[in-house]
DNA sequence: CACCGTGAAATTTGATCATATTCTGGGGGC
DNA sequence: GCCCCCAGAATATGATCAAATTTCACGGTG
């Protein structure tokens, strides 16, 4: 009846692959990860159901979840907005990434094939590529799509989960910090890693997450206002 | 036009508090949490509609909020229903709680106010109450009012949200194990958890917390089916 | 002759949209 | 400076469309 539906899209894998609450879902979890949505920038729905081309439901539907998630906060008067992050909430994140992310780096190092550790290492070639070439959006990009392929390989969805949750906080602030600093400012943590990997050794690749997750977690304190 | 509308309690304070869908998130949490739903059931959204006398509209962003919380899980095709939990489940979950709840309880020692005890002490007074009372929902409803009140005190909004979210995922099962065996099996380790907030013994109250949880988890596991 | 499998129709359920209603916030008038 | 009115945005409902599961009937087979 409209006339825009995404029925082009679909038609190509030949079925309604993706409802269209999922996909303001993920589109706006995107943004949020890498950084077009700054943190204390109201969101509106009516600004997003014109600015996506869907109704007012799916993107009810979607910051309701991003909500839920921490990665929106509902401002008490019926207005949503990316949020600021504290100092304490600094501390929480990095408790919370190092208990969290280094065991799932634990778990996974004791069942990574090799063929795992090469997909790890060809987002860690992107990564440095994006690093070299000053491309922000990119370095975020890989750098999470290196963590998230790692985590995937521990095969623990729970804890996996947790620490998507994490990454949705930190990230707005994160890309504060990287358009302000640039991205030269990054030794790169995952090289350790991955031999940490490739030796299967549990203990040597969770001391290398601890340490970039600190790494990563005191960039976020560069960026955060100092008057909170 | 309907009948039923909360005005009433709406009236008492002078302003409409609670927007339909978190009350109905509410009300699903509670349910979800202290028994009323089973594990691998499934949860319709016209059936809620029907049952709570409200739009789709508010029962669709509680829904899509406890998915998020993992509370309930979308399966696959449009079917949403309680999680049932697996072995490697519980797994992550006793490491999860165990470094993020003792955390807290580190946290709340080295803040709780003698009121604070007192007010922990009540609510334990009434949790042995339900033990002795085979009130298996009294005593959910208590346990978790304990946790969530010690928790409260460690003011730490992002490991407390991490903790809740747990709950939301073995408070089904936990319910399962409660009604199969009643309440008679669970020695009460609260007490240890107070002594220690009456001597501010951040590592005393961190154990006792351990043996808690890991007491909980006993128990959901002993509930869990054993074919998957 | 009875039972099982396959197919389609129908009902149930979910997804989306357009619309009405209510609440918050700001601006103008007193 | 305070209060009232208006605009804009969010909440909530019902209707409509699409998809899937279930059911039922028919034909084949043991």
């Amino acid at each position: 009846m409209t006339e825009i539906t995404s029925s082009a899209q679909n038609a190509e894998d030949g079925a309604a692959k993706t409802p269209a609450h999922e996909a303001v879902y993920q589109k706006l979890r995107a943004q949020i990860l890498f950084g077009e949505l700054a943190p204390g920038q109201a969101v509106t729905i009516q600004g997003l159901t014109a600015a996506l081309g869907v109704g007012m439901t799916p993107v009810r539907e979607a910051i309701r979840r991003l909500i839920s998630d921490g990665a929106l906060v509902f401002q008490g008067n019926r207005r949503v907005s990316v949020p600021l992050l504290r100092a304490s909430d600094v501390k929480e994140l990095i408790f919370a990434r190092k208990t969290i992310e280094c065991e799932l780096v634990r778990l996974a190092t004791t069942q990574v094939s090799d063929a795992d550790i090469a997909e790890l290492e060809r987002i860690d070639t992107a990564l440095d590529q994006a690093i070299s070439a000053g491309d922000v959006p990119g370095y975020l990009a890989q750098n999470y799509s290196f963590h998230t392929a790692l985590y995937s390989r521990a095969a623990a969805p729970i804890l996996t989960d947790l620490a998507d949750r994490l990454w949705l906080r930190f990230g707005p602030s994160l890309r504060v910090v990287c358009g302000r600093f640039g991205t030269q400012s990054f030794p790169d943590r995952h090289k350790d890693i991955l031999e940490a990997l490739r030796r299967r050794d549990p203990e040597m690749a969770a001391l290398a997450m601890e340490r970039d997750v600190c790494q990563g977690m005191d960039q976020v304190s560069m960026g955060l206002d100092p008057d909170n």
